[in-house]
DNA sequence: TAGATTGTTAATCGATTAACAATC
DNA sequence: TAGATTGTTAATCGATTAACAATC
């Protein structure tokens, strides 16, 4: 089935879009070996997954392979990219220059990955004026009022989780229409708020029952 | 259906893990109100899930509640905790201290969810010997016999996707059975090593299209 | 041509949601 | 008692995997 402009506002699935990212990065080192063309079978290997998956996934960005010959690994690093919004890079604010924050701040390849953190959010005077990864710490009061006047859309909270909900309020006051949360707790939002929560927390939990189900088996 | 304990060599599914620290986090700010019981529907309300589904997780912990009153705080608190292991505390070696590594072995709250990260390992000479975040780095040279020696179980790669397949064969190397994974590649590991992926590109790509498609929905 | 590979439909699997009897 | 809530089975939903014809 071809897809069309119109089939593109029925929902991409989830896995699906957190494996693009992925993709991406193996055809980024396919391109660099001077690899022309790959196979689904190929890549399944590499990256432990299901060859028919890898196509339904593909197919999503709009490219089509060959038979027998797979997909031009320039012309899938493209659609990826585009089809990602990896060309319009999104501006967000971030709240919260802890550690994590800070390091976020730092993280220089987002903006290859369509995300430009502009200014960052503190209530902590030490921290006001200062500079942190080269980016101004401005006072939290301020943030709402420039999110509005700066047109940003999208917020990053890396607050401690009493703080996250004053901050989230702060955020929709100003506008923003989507939220990366990092404090582990669930957020009170408006319903058409959209809050993606990555708790660190919650990973651990998957991680060390799995580790510890798999010592105990070896015992 | 009564949960035993030989039930619980079935896999839990991830998705209620991973809420279970949510449920953890909701129940100590009822606690701390001094509320004694709850019920799944008041929960759901709260925390945006179908209470059908939390009653499905609880029952994953061996606590059981009544009808009409719901369950006890406290009990729902420590079922969670013994079940996610949280008694017992995994110590684990983190390589790659850059702000992200910094950021982690700072993370104080990471004691009291079952992690202790014993000692930081870095390849630059600047950073070996210093300490960070009150934790001495080391050289990574001797991750691996330290591992074995220490048998720390767990390791945790924060280093630039470049360096992290070397990172992973060393841990492997030195008996480390399960890998949380912050390098944005695919590790190639031995089929038994354990390896949790946390991609913060797939992370965002997820949420800035759901972004692009509400803003283009706004218009 | 033969066979590897794509594109697509069908089958499977697992998680979420709905339905409902049991119970306090 | 009546009604809210639990525990559990059945139905639904969506993603993964299998099957297979089309194609280079």
């Amino acid at each position: 089935m071809m897809i069309t402009d119109s089939d593109q506002a029925r929902p991409i699935p989830e896995p699906t879009l957190r494996r693009l990212p992925t993709y991406h990065h193996f055809l980024k080192t396919l391109e660099a070996e001077g690899r022309e063309a790959v196979s689904c079978s190929t890549m399944g290997r590499e990256l432990n997954l299901d060859p028919t998956q890898i196509r339904k996934d593909l197919a999503m960005t709009g490219i089509t392979g060959r038979p027998k010959i797979g997909y031009v690994v320039t012309d899938l690093i493209g659609a990826i990219e585009s089809f990602l919004g990896w060309n319009d890079i999104q501006q967000a604010f971030l709240a919260g220059v802890g550690n994590l924050g800070a390091a976020l701040l730092g993280y220089q390849q987002f903006n290859r990955y369509g995300l430009d953190i502009v200014a960052a959010f503190d209530t902590d005077e030490a921290k006001i004026g200062r500079q942190v990864q080269g980016k101004e710490v401005m006072p939290l009061s301020k943030m709402a009022d420039l999110a509005r006047r700066m047109h940003v859309h999208l917020g990053i909270i890396t607050t401690p989780a009493e703080h996250a909900q004053y901050v989230a309020d702060q955020m929709v006051a100003g506008g923003i229409e989507a939220i990366w949360n990092f404090a582990p707790i669930v957020l009170s939002t408006p319903e058409h708020i959209i809050v993606q929560d990555e708790d660190l927390f919650s990973s651990l939990a998957v991680l060390s029952r799995r580790l510890r189900t798999r010592l105990q088996a070896m015992q």
